[in-house]
DNA sequence: TATTTCACG
DNA sequence: ACGTACGTGAAATAT
């Protein structure tokens, strides 16, 4: 026996829609309407056993019933973009499911589904419709039966003509009666004015149809007589619009809505993509290639784990190096505890193959019968599939052991896979990818002061997870660095990469701990003598560092002006104060305090406490997965932020020195690289111009924007056009400029025309990168570096704004991030090859920084700019300035 | 743990 | 009209 499932597709959806809260994947993609539509979806699938199985959905905006009346469903809300960017996921996944869907220019869902539920009706099929909505009512039938939701998706209140019967006391097909005489404010339709549900169900009963109501008014008195006298046609009308019309030329076998059951591998596909991890536990569905969940689980539960130990036996370590010399792939999961990898501790090692994973707990790694696994882990010819292996690298060189040939690093490419992801612990990236069965560390280890390791077996079972993890994520992760078209970046640049900031971390620089404490004695006594004044100044002692308490002296007590407000009261950053200096002599002592107990606190303190004892060295971590244009970001200490605008601040620099005497510190950095880039990607011929000539740009812009000879540019001049170019590379905004500049909107607006009125091909650059990221999701650098801006199709002003402006900051300064990387890698390679003994130690974003010996020191000058130039080649030299002296200060 | 401030490119 | 410049990390105080 038939049974058919007809869905209201676009009612469905939009009924989901509002009950759930916004869900997104990690790409931004909301989700919370498909999520609905699929748990209601699995719930019928399971509930009836349908035979046959329809979606429908509206085709287009304007359909037949606005033919007679325009107005029909006007006045509705525009379907939000949060909602309207899920329909055509929603309609991949239906068919992922191997349901058919229908749609008909002209017609609407309902129309469809009426069409459907008539032939039920014929050929004695049974059928069940599913809306939101109960104009469907009227197509119950002894055969057909209609599910309305009922608050959100989870619940469905199912009719059948005795249920209408004895809801209403009318036949289903009365329904469009109903609708005539009271309407229906959600579709506009409108019915008589002054006859609701109670009044509408009234006259039926006593007269049965729209038309017999107006044949009869006569028997009807006072105003509800005028009214409905009034308007018989809208209620002729609106009986008209209520009606589904039931004989749409479908030209459609109905065999092409037979429903066979879904395949497990394209739902799991389509699920792992949406992210439905629930869902795909639920269903024992695995995104990797048909393995079903209960098999993983099923193989996590009898996952041969080999347990390692000192004293452990050399067949183990046999069988695994034999295992490792057959097999193509393998998982490597090195287990490092602590931020920070210089002084990580670390565990122990796992290494996951087909059929067998190998825990060595750490006291086995330094013992004789492993001397073949560390040979193996050292070795740069055999490769290596891990997890974070930079971290790994890093911690097990601190341990005495060596790890090289890197070729796959799961998380590194699941930063690449969306860079804005800041959840890149192995059981996160494992569940993004579609993975089961790795549980958080938090889960296995506790936080904070209750982190604790379990005991023997849990630990290692829990190493083994991972390493096996690594080694099923490692398909998922290949496909999509090709799918997303990263191999080249990945392969080429940042999985060498990796290897070249370990060597430069590892090396560290040697900060003279005498300086820092010679300056931060000086900070001391000037700071203890700019407190004494500021507390006479304000007549009491207070906590100068206290935002707080520093408000309450500065607003209350001293009754300056309040500018601005944060969160908690009021603000006094630098430019408030800045502002307040005219007012009260107090201030100045404030910004200058402020200033030096920063360079106390945090570069001198700071910096004291993380040089190394036994070598005098500072060794920073450079965090590869974390800036989402594609910059490194710098840890313990940070090294991309010693002060150099500020004289002052800038002594800190002469702490900085080479680690060996005699050598020097040497430094080059690219000179505007950021506008270059934009240059070379924008085509506009004008800065390319500038560029080829190497004109002073700030200078170029004032002349072109103020329309005066670059000889008469002055400098406030220079320092607004400067100004302009930053903002341009920043995603400009007229306000943004005027906050920077200290003049109004509308003069900072004109600055922009002006700027671009010269530059016309930035301005194409800035449209045409807005549109393509509206368009594709997404923005690319010059290395196919990817930034998903899933926020640029939001109806939130503020966020579209954020989203449009990183759309046109991300290609510029993640281009940027690009070329100095590479220059890295080339340098690396230009130093092995020339077999010289100058070291990479620090990049700054635009900078690089190297100790170089005596005899090296006039090849290094000139290779490095050299290298650093060429790194890329672009519409627009490149260009980079080189310097060197005793120590960072003198290298300007 | 969150907020505020400020150092860098 | 909306209310912001892009990207980071560290320290101190507030909660």
């Amino acid at each position: 026996m038939d049974k058919w499932m007809l869905i209201d597709g676009n009612s469905v959806a939009y009924r989901a829609f509002f009950a759930l809260p916004p869900l997104t994947n990690s790409s931004g993609l909301h989700t919370n309407a498909i999520y609905g539509f699929t748990t209601m979806l699995l719930k019928l699938l399971e509930e009836h056993k349908p035979t046959h199985v329809l979606v429908a959905f509206d085709a287009g905006k304007v359909t037949f019933r606005h033919e007679g009346y325009s107005e029909y469903k006007g006045g509705r809300q525009k379907t939000p973009p949060e909602l309207s960017e899920q329909f055509p996921v929603l309609k991949e996944l239906i068919s992922s499911f191997g349901i058919a869907q229908f749609e008909l220019s002209g017609y609407e869902a309902d129309d469809i589904i009426g069409t459907l539920t008539k032939q039920a009706d014929e050929k004695g099929v049974e059928a069940v419709v599913v809306s939101g909505d109960k104009d469907m009512l009227q197509l119950t039938s002894e055969r057909v039966t209609v599910a309305v939701t009922k608050k959100g998706v989870s619940e469905l209140d199912v009719y059948t003509p005795e249920i209408f019967r004895e809801k209403y006391g009318l036949e289903p097909r009365q329904h469009i009666d109903l609708k005539g005489l009271m309407g229906d404010t959600s579709d506009n339709i409108p019915g008589v004015p002054g006859v609701g549900e109670k009044t509408a169900l009234k006259l039926l009963h006593e007269f049965s149809s729209v038309e017999n109501v107006l044949d009869n008014l006569d028997k009807l008195k006072g105003k509800l007589k005028e009214n409905i006298e009034a308007n018989r046609d809208n209620a002729l009308m609106s009986k008209k619009l209520a009606t589904i019309f039931r004989e749409v030329p479908l030209e459609r076998e109905t065999e092409e809505i037979r429903y066979n059951g879904y395949e497990a591998d394209k739902l799991g596909e389509a699920f792992r993509k949406l992210e439905f991890k629930s869902l795909m536990d639920k269903l024992e569905l695995s995104a990797d290639s048909g393995a079903s969940e209960s098999e993983a689980r099923a193989a996590a539960a009898d996952l041969k784990v080999t347990v390692l130990d000192a004293d452990g036996d050399h067949h183990g370590i046999d069988r695994l190096l034999r295992a490792l010399d057959a097999s193509d792939d393998h998982g490597l999961y090195i287990e490092a505890i602590g931020e920070n990898p210089h002084q990580a501790e670390l565990l122990g090692l796992s290494v996951a193959l087909e059929d067998e994973v190998f825990v060595l707990p750490q006291q086995a790694l330094t013992g004789d019968f492993a001397s073949g696994l560390r040979g193996w882990l050292a070795d740069e010819t055999r490769p290596k599939y891990g997890f974070d292996m930079h971290k790994s690298e890093l911690a097990l060189r601190w341990a005495g052991l060596a790890l090289g040939g890197a070729a796959l690093d799961v998380q590194l490419a699941a930063y690449l896979l969306n860079p804005t992801e800041t959840q890149l612990s192995l059981s996160a990236v494992n569940e993004r990818l579609g993975g089961t069965g790795v549980p958080s560390d938090e889960a296995v280890y506790g936080k904070g002061a209750k982190f604790k390791v379990p005991e023997k077996d849990a630990f290692y079972r829990h190493l083994a997870l991972k390493a096996d993890a690594v080694r099923r994520l490692l398909p998922a992760v290949r496909e999509e660095l090709e799918r997303t078209g990263m191999n080249k970046l990945y392969f080429d640049l940042e999985q060498p990469l990796a290897r070249v900031l370990a060597g430069m971390e590892s090396q560290g620089i040697k900060v003279e701990r005498e300086e820092l404490e010679k300056l931060g004695d000086s900070l001391q006594s000037q700071l203890t003598t700019i407190m004494a004044d500021i507390y006479a100044k304000a007549g009491t002692e207070f906590n100068i560092g206290s935002p707080k308490q520093l408000g309450e002296i500065l607003f209350e007590k001293l009754g300056l002006p309040a500018k601005k407000k944060t969160k908690t009261g009021y603000s006094t950053d630098a430019e408030v104060l800045e502002e307040l200096a005219p007012y009260h002599e107090i201030i100045p002592l404030i910004l200058h305090y402020r200033q030096l107990s920063k360079l106390q606190s945090t570069y001198v303190e700071g910096l004291l406490k993380e040089i190394r004892e036994e070598t005098g060295k500072v060794h920073t971590y450079y965090r590869q997965t974390i800036a989402a244009t594609g910059r490194l970001s710098s840890q313990f200490p940070n090294l991309q932020n010693i002060p150099i605008r500020l004289e002052e601040g800038r002594q800190i620099r002469k702490a900085f020195v080479p680690s060996e005497p005699g050598w020097s510190i040497l430094a080059a950095d690219y000179s505007q690289i950021e506008l270059r880039v934009l240059a070379h990607i924008s085509g506009d011929e004008n800065l390319k111009e500038a560029f080829i000539h190497d004109m002073d740009i700030h200078t170029k812009t004032a002349s072109d924007v103020f329309g005066v000879p670059a000889d008469q540019v002055d400098s406030n001049m220079r320092r607004s056009a400067k100004a302009v170019n930053f903002g341009i590379v920043y995603g400009i905004s007229d306000f943004g400029l005027s906050q920077n500049l200290g003049i109004t909107r509308k003069e900072a607006a004109q600055f922009i025309e002006q700027y671009f009125s010269v530059f016309k091909g930035v301005r194409k650059y800035m449209d045409d990168i807005v549109a393509q990221a509206k368009n594709d999701g997404y923005v690319t650098t010059l290395l196919d570096r990817r930034r998903y801006l899933p926020e640029i199709r939001s109806s939130n002003f503020n966020l579209r704004s954020f989203a449009e402006r990183t759309a046109m900051n991300t290609p510029i300064q993640g281009s940027a991030a690009d070329i100095i990387k590479l220059a890295m890698v080339q340098m690396d390679e230009a130093l092995r090859e020339r077999k010289l003994k100058s070291r990479m130690l620090l990049q700054v974003h635009d900078e690089l920084v190297f100790e170089v010996p005596p005899d090296e020191l006039e090849l290094m000058k000139q290779l490095l700019p050299d290298v650093m130039s060429g790194a890329l080649k672009l519409d627009v030299p490149l260009k980079a300035d080189v310097s060197f002296g005793d120590n960072w200060y003198e290298a300007k």
